[in-house]
RNA sequence: GGGCAGUUAGCUCAGUUGGUUGAGCACCGCCCUUACAAGGCGGGGGCCACAGGUUCAAGUCCUGUACUGCCCA
């Protein structure tokens, strides 16, 4: 007997010497010279300064989970780990924690603060690190990645300048959305739009020439001193005879003209509204259009400017009652209304963004989007397909990408003014002096970029780029992109378009998204909610390999996970019972692996059926795998181990393991060695540190030493295996056993009671399997005594059941309930005769007979003559036993 | 307002090309059978949201309705 295990897995430390291992053998560190399809993915960066949540957990173990399977192929693996310095999220934490010693970051000045989040970073990076690490991710920790790192920083700052001199950045004016607690521009999708009640005021402008006036309806009265027009549709007859006059500021006085536009909305509202240009997009480009004044009333700390004239210093929430007072004073107050519509929030700290102009930096996003729209599906897959509208809808209606953030912590932008001659130069390192004047006095812009610029280059900025390293050209485009479909535009879309524009390729084969991990009851987790499964929870009190099998067995594509703690649980117990099948094994193996028996030869029913299956599920794990269906693989992996192999296989070959038998021992001691070897092998990439674990245990041959699990390749396929003609008469025999057990579970007999048992075959080479077969049935079924034959002389009070036209009889003996036997009977003819009635309905229909493919068709006659067979025989039985009731 | 999903067992979800609906948990029996009680064996439970259509045949394809969720404006 070789080595035993524990009784019960223990994760913990087999985990924790795994992933050591694991990290100081480089077992993950592929060589660029090494042969094999080069197969990459670069993780998707979580932020340095964030903890792992359940999302995280999901896609690492997704992305690890290929790139293990992808190791079994035999392809050269690289899988590139990082962490995203995310600017305004880091900031924010960093002041938070300046802001407990009452400092703000404008009390340390720049310098200083960013050498603060420097130090922060370096406490605290490691963390989500060490818990990407106790996920059991196959990543190459010797090519970690920071999106601030020299090189990569070096990167960013060469693809600024090439797009700058390609006119593909430029600096401009624009209405961006503005955090005032932030104190930044956010891009258009950094908004996070939320529905809530508000209210709609209508207001009345009165007209200069006093011939009447307008009633608008705003949801922003605050933004009257900022109006330059009122705006109603062109063919709208009420409004009509106004367009071209001039209209009065309420309260203020200042003349606005009337204009007309289709873009208004006749049905809401009064159908007329107030224009202002410089605090809403829509009237932005209303503004821009018709060539309006543009007048900014409220500063970016939210505070009304002089330009609000009286209003001036208010806050634009104090404003907002002044000037409705006022309003209403002047009798210009129409009415209030409650209205719901979406108002727009910073995705990173929920503050109401203001929609403001200013000077910003951006990226001509319009002029990059077509060739990464052009890409997909030809270049690059997007799975599940469903997303692709989505990516194509968003790509077809993109807008310019602002770039510039009014932080601190990030890429510097890479531009200087002359303070002599406002020359404005852009490169990669700081100028010595201005090329236009000569001067020496230049300022570098004080903005920082947008941290997903960085991340827009981190598929090759993190392989070396600018230079041509090995790497690249190795493992540049790589294999397939595993995230979120939540950041399909911030992140995918923009690698799409730099990775295109740059190396000339887009960056993925494939892109996989996978879903959202939520609660049990379909609610985003989040942290005010309270509803977050915390993985690093979940591993400590399950193991790593119970979450992960979970998380792989929930990740059915285009759908969303709802998870729930029990379902972890009830993984934990897979992870056991493979524990424990190795734990059998172990007890019956001998101490050096069993020496080889000729698979393709083999004799015994229960061996053949175990590694035909095996095959099987060998080919369809792979092709699943291939094809994405991480759920498919985790079934057909539970299935096999648990239902086939354990439940049925290691019971067969006990009678095998205490057999005096030699050559029926190893015989089964090799099938079983090779069997569990070969499933430890199909587990590895889903749960890899069990599987490991038992691998190592296992016996090798005399003088090696057992071998590193995760460097295997996956199980050879072994054609002369694959017989379904013996599986299927394997499952006769379990037929035979299941009916036999059900028949002791019905009438209360003991499992353990044995029983005999007559089997009456429906031909003779049916009788030939069945005598052949006789111990397995002996053993699974607990019998005393068996007969088979054509003549088997079943006693009247016997109970009976047909399986494949076979008749199984078991003679009642004892204080049985002889009425149960009865019920069971009848409840199996009525079984029948549904089914009976359905099939004949099909079969006596003219048109499927006809129309319906002759296999079908064929397949349906043999099922309808086995149901009748049964049938009939089962009715025959069930007199005899009628009539032995009677004679009670 | 535009777009995309979902509706299958008490709960959470599978169901690849149309061809007798499956799993986990929960539930009900019987078993401590020397790998596993985190287990074994057996069982109950579903007009696959609703209404039409295509087809010999629809959970599966098409149309519409209802409800739920998400994204974008």
């Amino acid at each position: 007997m070789a080595d035993t295990l524990p009784k019960g897995y223990e994760p913990h430390d087999v985990e924790a010497r795994w992933c050591k291992h694991w990290e100081e053998d480089k077992t993950f560190t592929p060589d660029p010279d090494a042969p094999g399809e080069p197969y990459s993915i670069v993780i998707p960066p979580p932020n340095v300064t964030g903890a792992l949540h359940i999302g995280h957990a999901l896609n690492v173990t997704l992305i690890d989970v290929l790139c293990r399977h992808a190791r079994q192929k035999g392809k050269n693996v690289l899988w590139v780990p990082g962490t995203d310095h995310a600017g305004i999220a880091t900031q924010n934490v960093v002041e938070r924690a300046l802001a407990k010693e009452g400092k703000g970051r404008k009390d340390l000045g720049r310098e200083a603060f960013v050498d603060r989040v420097w130090e922060w970073r370096e406490d605290y990076g490691h963390r989500i690190l060490d818990q990407i690490r106790a996920l059991g991710a196959s990543v190459d920790w010797s090519r970690l990645r920071f999106t601030m790192d020299a090189g990569l920083s070096a990167a960013v700052r060469k693809v600024f300048v090439q797009l700058y001199n390609e006119d593909l950045i430029y600096k401009g004016d624009y209405i961006i959305n503005w955090c005032s607690r932030c104190h930044t521009a956010l891009a258009d999708d950094e908004v996070e739009h939320e529905q809530s009640r508000g209210k709609l005021w209508k207001v009345r402008y009165l007209l200069k020439d006093g011939s009447g006036s307008i009633t608008i309806a705003t949801t922003r009265p605050e933004t009257i001193p900022g109006d330059t027009a009122i705006c109603v549709h062109p063919e709208d007859e009420r409004y009509a005879h106004m367009v071209g006059k001039t209209a009065l500021v309420p309260v203020l006085g200042r003349e606005i003209p009337v204009i007309a536009d289709a873009y208004v909305d006749r049905e809401f509202g009064t159908g007329a509204l107030k224009v202002t240009p410089s605090h809403d997009h829509n009237d932005w480009m209303l503004g821009k259009k018709h060539d309006l004044l543009f007048i900014q009333a409220i500063d970016e700390n939210g505070i009304m400017k002089a330009e609000a004239g009286i209003y001036e210093g208010l806050t634009k929430e104090a404003c907002r009652e002044k000037i409705v007072a006022d309003i209403e004073a002047a009798g210009q107050l129409e009415g209030i209304e409650e209205l719901d519509h979406a108002v727009g929030h910073c995705y990173r700290c929920h503050t109401v963004v203001e929609p403001h102009v200013s000077t910003q930096w951006f990226v001509a996003a319009t002029k990059m989007a077509p060739a990464a729209r052009d890409a997909v599906p030809g270049m690059t897959r997007i799975l599940p397909e469903n997303w692709l509208k989505t990516y194509n809808h968003w790509l077809d209606n993109i807008r310019d990408w602002c770039i510039s953030r009014q932080i601190w912590w990030g890429h510097r932008i890479p531009a200087w003014t002359c303070e002599a001659c406002s020359h404005l130069i852009v490169a990669e390192e700081a100028p010595d002096v201005c090329p236009h004047c000569g001067s020496a006095s230049l300022k570098q812009d004080e903005d920082v970029l947008d941290t997903w610029f960085s991340s827009a280059l981190w598929p090759f900025s993190t392989m070396g780029w600018p230079e041509d390293t090995k790497d690249l050209q190795r493992w540049y485009p790589t294999s397939v992109l595993v995230t979120g479909f939540d950041i399909l535009f911030f992140w995918v879309a923009r690698m799409m378009m730099m990775g295109i524009h740059f190396m000339g390729k887009p960056p993925f084969a494939d892109v996989y998204l996978h879903a959202l991990v939520r609660d049990a009851s379909g609610r985003k987790m989040s942290k005010s909610t309270g509803n977050v499964i915390n993985p690093l929870e979940m591993i400590d009190k399950y193991g790593c390999d119970s979450l992960r099998f979970t998380l792989t067995a929930f990740a059915a594509m285009g759908r969303d996970i709802r998870l729930s703690e029990d379902r972890i649980e009830g993984y934990r117990h897979f992870v056991n019972k493979l524990w424990n099948a190795a734990r059998f094994a172990l007890m019956n193996l001998p101490e050096e692996a069993p020496a080889q028996v000729d698979l393709a030869s083999i004799q015994g029913l229960h061996h053949q059926w175990l590694l035909h299956r095996l095959e099987t599920v060998k080919q369809e794990m792979d092709q699943a795998l291939t094809d994405y269906r991480f759920n498919d693989a985790a079934q057909l992996g539970y299935k096999f181990l648990w239902n086939e192999f354990c439940d049925w296989y290691l019971e067969l070959i006990k009678p095998d393991m205490y057999s005096e038998d030699e050559q029926r021992k190893a015989a089964a001691q090799y099938v079983l060695w090779v069997a569990l070897r070969e499933t430890l092998l199909l587990l590895h990439p889903i749960m890899p540190f069990v599987t490991a674990e038992v691998w190592a245990a296992l016996p090798v041959s005399a003088g090696e030493k057992a071998t590193d699990l995760a460097r295997e390749l996956y199980p050879a396929l072994r054609p002369a295996c694959v017989r379904p003609a013996e599986a299927a008469n394997m499952e006769l025999i379990q037929g035979v056993i299941v009916a036999v057990r059900t028949i002791k579970a019905e009438l209360g007999i003991s499992p353990a009671h044995r029983v005999s048992l007559l089997l009456h075959p429906v031909d003779a080479v049916q009788q030939n399997l069945l005598e052949e077969n006789r111990d397995l049935m002996t053993t699974l079924a607990r019998l005393d005594e068996l007969t088979v034959g054509a003549d088997v002389a079943a006693p009247k009070a016997s109970a009976s059941a047909v399986i494949e036209g076979c008749q199984v009889i078991v003679p009642l003996r004892g204080a049985v309930d002889l009425n149960g036997e009865l019920v069971r009977l009848d409840k199996e003819l009525t079984k029948l005769e549904k089914d009976i009635v359905g099939i004949n309905m099909k079969l006596s229909n003219e048109s499927f007979v006809s129309r319906a493919p002759a296999d079908v068709v064929e397949r349906e006659r043999e099922r309808a003559g086995k149901l009748l067979d049964a049938k009939a025989k089962l009715e025959a039985l069930r007199a005899r036993f009628a009539e032995a009731l009677n004679e009670e």
